[in-house]
Order: structure tokens, then sequence, then C-alpha cells
DNA sequence: TCAAAAGTGTTGTTCATACACCCATGG
DNA sequence: CCATGGGTGTATGAACAACACTTTTGA
């Protein structure tokens, strides 16, 4: 009991304290998020760069992002940094909500070396994620910026900002992710054939796959459940391909 | 020619800009690095914490950190969050600069969860590292600290803030770190056994290892050049051992 | 129009590697 | 007791070979 009546003097103190506290005058960065949306697209793989309409660095084509909204309301301090990342998705990508929601952003890491923004402090915190090559084309200009288009990766244009940086780690993050888990379903469409999956697969690695190799590496997941055969099958280059379906888990 | 005039247009234009621009009144959030420091004590994986005492959470255990230093100043916008984690990492442990320096910070990534510091929005860039044993016994507290001190991973008191989910997720980057790179030897004397590296990967794991396999693997890494074997052996609970170190490259 | 050639996916084999698991030895 | 050192079987990936089916090419 006197441990209870203690513990409440302690947070009574706790509450005292943060009612009388006030954010001091310390000076703060502004954060942002920034996005590196990755498809496949006439089978090179690309990712998606929005032009600024504004200083600094205006006409320059950059990483979609934007500032994340923040308060020091105590009841309410703003949107997490993945619901800004999903909303600047949203925002720039002119993706419905639905469609937004659904794609998996993953966090590549923080940026924030002095000078990366001319005008202030900005410190980023970058994303990344894999957009299906059917959803790509619904991609528009939305927000802000000028223009919004696929860049292929060896044909990017000048970067604004360090975001030249931050998409090469986000490369290096989605073909680290890519040995250990199976996103690249990501990257094809719902339902796909072995060959279609490996061309992926070798899009991302930028270099060649044995394609017995890789059929027995696929068929292998079948028998592990991660993939199902799906109805039907398609033409292609030669032999009709059977074709597959991620598994939900 | 005339390009070259419109791209000094545009640079103008730029200059004109950013000497025009006042950072807006948009809130901002405060940004904090918090480092999670591994070390081996005892035969049992630790991490350091530290007593706060100040509120919020004043007498709770927490990971060292605090604020990165920033600034909007056009020519001196503050310290890089590397920067920021490696003077923490100073001024916390009481470790000198030479041998703070020489640790090796690894971002794990960015948190920042509405409501995770009652105070105010702040924004947390996580930074994880493995400091050698016998450096461990240098910490003291340091700054504005009560008191600091190594605690097992088993046996973590409540932690302040989101602490917890941090630690959570800088054990999971280390280990997923250890299965393809050679950090561990960070966690050993400059010279080891096999059986010592072996029980410090164990630990990390939390599960034992083949002695055998591990030993085939650790002398692959002999004749790969990472590990050379040092002079002199030690005594061990059996046979003698040959002692090793690892080869800086 | 038909047949050969080229392209591509499929199926099977070989080889080397690395790990899991086991066991005898010796300090 | 435990590290050492060795052994075996298995799973995996790299590289390669033979084959099936389709499309293209050219007589």
């Amino acid at each position: 009991m006197v441990k209870k009546r203690a513990r409440e003097t302690d947070d009574d103190a706790e509450q005292a304290f943060l009612e009388g506290y006030r954010p001091g005058a310390f000076p703060r960065p502004s954060v942002t998020v920034d996005l590196v949306i990755f498809t496949v697209r006439d089978r090179v793989l690309s990712t998606l760069l929005v032009r600024r309409g504004e200083h600094p660095f205006k006409g320059r084509w950059a990483l979609p992002g934007g500032f994340v909204r923040v308060s020091d309301d105590r009841l309410d301090q703003g949107e997490s940094l993945d619901d800004a990342a999903h909303r600047e998705l949203a925002e720039e990508t002119g993706l419905d909500a639905e469609r937004a929601g659904k794609v998996r952003l993953e966090q590549v890491g923080a940026f924030g070396a002095p000078g990366r923004d001319p005008r202030m402090r900005v410190i980023s915190v970058a994303y990344c994620a894999l957009l299906r090559p059917t959803l790509a084309p619904l991609v528009r200009a939305g927000g802000d910026v000028d223009a919004a288009r696929w860049y292929p990766l060896d044909e990017l244009p000048p970067l604004a900002f360090d975001h030249a940086t931050i998409l090469d780690r986000a490369l290096a993050h989605v073909r680290a992710r890519l040995e250990s888990s199976p996103i690249a379903f990501e990257l094809v469409p719902e339902t796909f054939t072995i060959a279609e999956l490996r061309t992926v697969h070798e899009l991302v690695y930028g270099q060649s796959l044995d394609p017995g190799n890789f059929r027995k590496r696929f068929l292998r997941m079948v028998e592990e459940g991660v993939l199902e055969k799906a109805r039907g099958s398609r033409a292609t280059a030669s032999k009709p391909a059977s074709v597959y379906r991620f598994v939900r888990t």
C-alpha cells in the first residue's frame, strides 16, 4: 500500500510536470518522408520521380515525398511516419486510398546530413515500395508537383537533394530483402508464370538467372505452400505455361 | 551558350530564392538519437541503460541518447545524425573520444509514433553498436543521467518511452547482420579462441551451436584471410586452445 | 506450303559446398 | 566434462546437357 501511494505520487509529479511543460526553444529540424517506388515497365525496373515545381531545385526531378505533419498537442501529436508515407504515396501518385493502403511500404532509413536541403535543416525518412505493374499506369502527377513519370533505373536524370543516395540505398534494401523474402511477388500481376517471376528477379539483381535452377526453387516454394497453381495457362514465346498465384498468409 | 546563360539564370533564381527564404512556421518535431549498445558481460548479452534524472519517466531506465543539434543557418546546419550518435555515445558512457570514435554505430531506423514522448512530438533515430567486453567496464554514468549500468537482456527493467520496441528491433538488426558479416568480432577481445567466438554467437542467437560445425566455418574464414592465428595459446576448461585475431582490412 | 533453324521453357544430371547430426579422442 | 577433429548424409546452388514446343526463316 505504501508502495502504491509512492507510485501514485510519482505519477502525480509526472502529470504535474507534463501539464506545466512548454516545449523549449531548442532549434528543431524539419522532417520529411521520401518514397522510392519501384515497378517494372516494359521489362525494365523503374522508379517514380516527380518534377519539382518550386525552389529549391525547381525543375529538377526528385523522389516523391513531403513533410511529416506533427504537433506538440499532447492529445494529437500528428501522424506517424508510416502514415505520412502512405499519405504522400496517395497524394503524389493519385492512387485512391484503398489501393495506396495496400501497398507495402518499408522504411529504408533516416537521412540527415547537414546541408542536404539548402533552405533549412531537413531530416528525411526514406521508404521504399514495390508497385504492381498493373497499378503503375494509373499513377499521375498529383499534389504540388509539375509532373510525375517512371524512370528506368539506368536512365535516371540528375536528382535533387541527396535523392540519388537515397535511391541507391533503397535499391540495396530491396535486393537484400528479395533474397530472404518473397516480396518480388509484388512486382508481378496477381497471377504469373515461372518465367515472368524469373524475369523480375533478373531485373532487380541486374543479371540473368539459370532458368532450370530458378524453376527448381520456384517449385520448392509451391511444395511449401508459398505459391499455388492458378487456373488457366498463358501463351508464351514457346510452350504454353501454367500460371501461379502467391498464397496470402 | 544560350543554354549556359539560361542555366545561370536558373541558378540565379535559385540563389535569390534561397537568400529570401525564411523557414516557415510549420510545426516541427524534435529529433533525437537513441543508442542500443550491446556487450557481453559474464557470458551474458547485455545492453547499456541509463536512469533518467528528469521528467518525463523520471527514475525509469532508458536507452542512452539525446537531441540532435540542428540549425537553419545555411552555413552550418549542425551535426549529422551519425555525428550526433557518436557524440551521445561519448557523453553518456564517459568513453574518451578516441575509443568512442572507433565504435562502429549502425543505424537501425527511425521511430516516430505520435505519443511516444508525452511532452512533445519527438522522432528518434536509433543506432546500435557492439562494444568490446574489454571496454565495457570503463563505462560510467555521464552527462545528465543519474546512473548507467549494463542490463542482461533477459533481466530488463521496464523502459521509458518506446525503448523496449527500439531494443527489440536493434537486437533483430544485430542478429540479421551477424549472419552475413563478421561484426561479432567486435564482441570479443582482440584475440580469442574458437570457443569464445562461438559462445558469443550462441548468446546473440539465443541458442547453442554445434561446436564441430562452428569450427569448420571458423577455419574456413581463416583460409579466406578474414582471421589469422595469433601468437600463444589459452588454457581453457579442457584442451589448450589456439587464439586468433580478426584481420583488419 | 513445308521443312529446317532458332529461340525458349522444361527436365534431368553432375559437381561442389555447407550444414545437421553423430561419434571417438585426449587434455 | 568439453573442445577437438573426423565422418556421413542431406539440402542447396552452379553449370551443363537433352528435350519439347513454338515461331521464324527460307527454299
